[in-house]
DNA sequence: TTTCGAAGATGATCATCATCATCCAGATGG
DNA sequence: CCATCTGGATGATGATGATCATCTTCGAAA
């Protein structure tokens, strides 16, 4: 084991990163610190050298969570490989998708961890506004036409509220048949207002 | 301090009443069978004369919050005192008002639970389930006009799913006038489309 | 009224966990 | 190469919390 600054850099990274993929598979509570550095290849005396309490902790990796979903879709947005309407119609199919559901671990956060947010910091909460807001203001720009900014932003909150809300109880339900109807019937109609 | 079977009864109900409103409140992580006890006005050692064990009371406390949620809407399908559409628009006022958003005590359970059903028992999950399609079927019951079943199926889930992602994300954000924003457009759009 | 069963109280027990003091070893700057 | 700094390891410590054994007390039935 090393004791470079590099690597104490990818210590950090390493906890924190697995940490951001617990938190939205268990929630917040189910974090323990010596499971969490175990996992990560360490003891758990060596938490404290990288965070001043398991609080911080997590309201570093609830950042984490958060922004690391978006970059993909910012990414794709900058690369300019898609027009904006066949790059939404793309997002709204990833999100509602069987696999986007089932991987809760790398899912977006503003889903899997609204609940814990509900219940967190002013940190974590200041975090996911941030990021619903750039959301909205993505939705926004991929929307084609030339309705008014207000009928844009309106639809953007409309489509989001629309995949959070089907993702949410697709995943609680039990039943396949029915969770997928769900995605699919929400997919469906939201590509469909796009028209 | 009575001993007698309907005191037990009491007691059952009082403490099944409590958790299933600390349990939307904080999450199922958070609640401590001591706790509890002492909020019900008992002593933790009597706790397991009414469970088998804190998962046991999880589950009910879960199914409790499930259908207390949706009593109140099918008591008023059932009192005719509203026109369907007129009902239609009062749920989703309610469900989309701040008072709603802030009472998390008392608040749907699809919604506020969604994620602590996903990761919980099957028991939990078949209960959320039922209360999923209940509601859906409530829904179409509620439309008017001559639709297909099949277009009314769909229009229930997307007006279900657009009301519980805009309290989910209304709930998690800082920010007060964001918060109010997706509440009054998620609901101003999903009263539109009931036109 | 007496007895008995069960509800609830009291007080362990055992596990889990966050936090911290202390120690060890490798890295880094001279 | 040495001296020191610090990341990480080891091993408490104290708190919390679920579970259970045991005792107490009241209600119900005889």
């Amino acid at each position: 084991m090393g004791h470079s600054k590099a690597e104490k850099a990818d210590s950090h990274e390493r906890i924190v990163r697995i940490a951001a993929a617990r938190l939205r598979e268990l929630g917040a509570d189910a974090i323990a610190v010596a499971d969490l550095m175990q996992e990560a290849g360490l003891t758990h005396g060596g938490f404290y050298r990288h965070f001043a309490s398991r609080g911080d902790l997590i309201d570093e990796s609830i950042e984490r969570a958060l922004s690391d979903g978006a970059n993909g879709a910012f990414a794709a947005e900058a690369s300019g490989k898609l027009a904006r309407r066949a790059l939404l119609l793309a997002v709204i199919d990833w999100y509602l998708s069987p696999q986007h559901r089932d991987g809760l671990a790398t899912s977006c956060a503003v889903t899997s961890l609204a609940a814990d947010v509900a219940r967190g910091s002013a940190r974590a909460r200041a975090a996911y506004t941030r990021q619903v807001a750039a959301y909205l203001e993505l939705f926004v720009r991929l929307m084609e036409g030339d309705a008014p900014a207000g009928t844009k932003r309106a639809e953007a909150i409309a489509l989001w509220a629309g995949m959070v809300g089907a993702l949410s109880m697709a995943r609680a339900v039990n039943d396949e048949r029915l969770s997928h109807e769900i995605l699919k019937t929400a997919a469906d109609d939201l590509k469909g207002r796009l028209a």
